[in-house]
DNA sequence: GTAATAGTGTCTCTGAGACAATATGAT
DNA sequence: ATCATATTGTCTCAGAGACACTATTAC
């Protein structure tokens, strides 16, 4: 039995975030899932998505996503949203024909989670150590893909850091996401021609770190740009 | 009256396909267009597209690519399919809210077109001199787009030329894609770097060029691959 | 002072841009 | 030989990798 109206005409168009946060106490990255209430699945940990054929009050795509990003499923500030890709098959619900487009978000702010919802390790959902319903594993690894690529010739990974933040938290978030050692000189070069550019400030204010000196800070003028480089980092 | 199936159930999601190709004659790129048969706009030149929701035969949104690929709007081999991105809203369509996952696809072969098919200049349809129905338009910008960022850093324009290439055509379509000068040197050393890592091979044949010294040609040893460097071409 | 980490200086190396110099085939 | 274009050689320059050195705070 079809359990929405758009199933029903049998065909599912759904959008699903991966909404990615970095955690500074374990270093790692994190990736927002929610409880599902509804069949299928009900009780299962997935990716949070909404439906967008059928009667949906959005008047764009970019709208459902807004509509989203604002309900108990995410229900947080987002400092970057990318759509990653749409895929589609008679498989991936056992309901009916069904296609998700599906985007990387990225979380800066340390919000309060409802009791539905949870962030786990991205690595685990990505190799699908933690089993997702539908092929939500597959969609998360292509994001991952997708910002680890991005890692190597953008600032996209600064996102994670929000509006403030240290050379040496840039090295960390790099390192993260690249899963490799980041030189903090090379890392030093880029937040120099990002400043440059005028994406970057110095704030003069400095934040203390784990112990030593103090971290002077910059703060992000263009918080919702990325900025290119043109060249990648290397292996 | 809704004229399919789909769009009696209020939402259409389509596949629409860029299929662009390097016209030697003009020195510039081309996009494959049809003139439509069916109501909305009939009788005009859009995209060539399909309809994926519905009662359709695909298992999966790769198979409905290759169904439309084998269909008479297409009926050609392509080097390249890429998946650009997926665009949805209440106005797009007349007849209902509506989605359309469109691709970039890159044709080397000449061959003969349909009545109903023509190829023009992808510049005149991506600044919509050329206007096309829907938003065709601005899926020809975006893939545009994709086409031009892709070409700084990877290998991607060669797909224009097929398995057998000399250098100053490679320095050519790299020309065209980015709308600049590209110098032969630069593109040597690219070449070069492809050859060592086993993409490119001398064939030891020549093609003689506009007069003047042969042109020694190459051979694309991973046609259905693209090749990325690790750097830029810079503006 | 010492410890610990932040930030700087400098060297090498790769590959793009620029352009001069040489090679090759048609005539 | 001459012409027209292909191919090679060489130089500069930006930026990544590497690592030593200096600076700044807490104690």
């Amino acid at each position: 039995m079809p359990t929405s109206p758009a199933a029903a005409r049998g065909y599912l168009h759904t959008i699903d975030l991966c909404v990615l946060r970095f955690c500074r106490e374990t270093q790692a990255l994190e990736i927002l899932l929610n409880r599902r209430e509804a069949e299928p699945f009900a009780g299962h940990w997935a990716l949070p998505g909404i439906v967008v054929n059928g009667d949906v009050e959005d008047l764009t795509l970019n709208d459902a996503v807004e509509r989203l990003r604002n309900s108990s499923k995410v229900g947080m500030p987002l400092a970057w949203i990318e759509q990653v890709g749409t895929v589609g098959d008679a498989f991936r619900d056992p309901r009916c024909w069904s296609s998700s487009t599906f985007y990387l978000a990225i979380a800066s702010e340390a919000v309060q989670l409802a009791e539905h919802q949870g962030f786990f390790p991205l690595k685990d959902v990505a190799d699908a150590s933690i089993k997702l319903p539908f092929d939500h594993n597959s969609l998360v690894a292509a994001v991952q893909e997708r910002l680890l690529s991005k890692a190597l010739y953008s600032s996209l990974p600064l996102m994670f850091l929000g509006p403030e933040f240290s050379a040496p938290e840039a090295v960390d978030i790099f390192s993260v996401v690249l899963g490799r050692p980041v030189l903090k000189t090379s890392m030093r070069q880029r937040l120099l021609k990002m400043t440059e550019a005028g994406y970057l400030q110095e704030t003069g204010r400095k934040k203390s770190g784990d112990g030593g000196r103090p971290q002077r800070t910059v703060e992000n003028l263009k918080p919702a740009s990325v900025y290119l480089f043109d060249r990648c980092f290397l292996e």
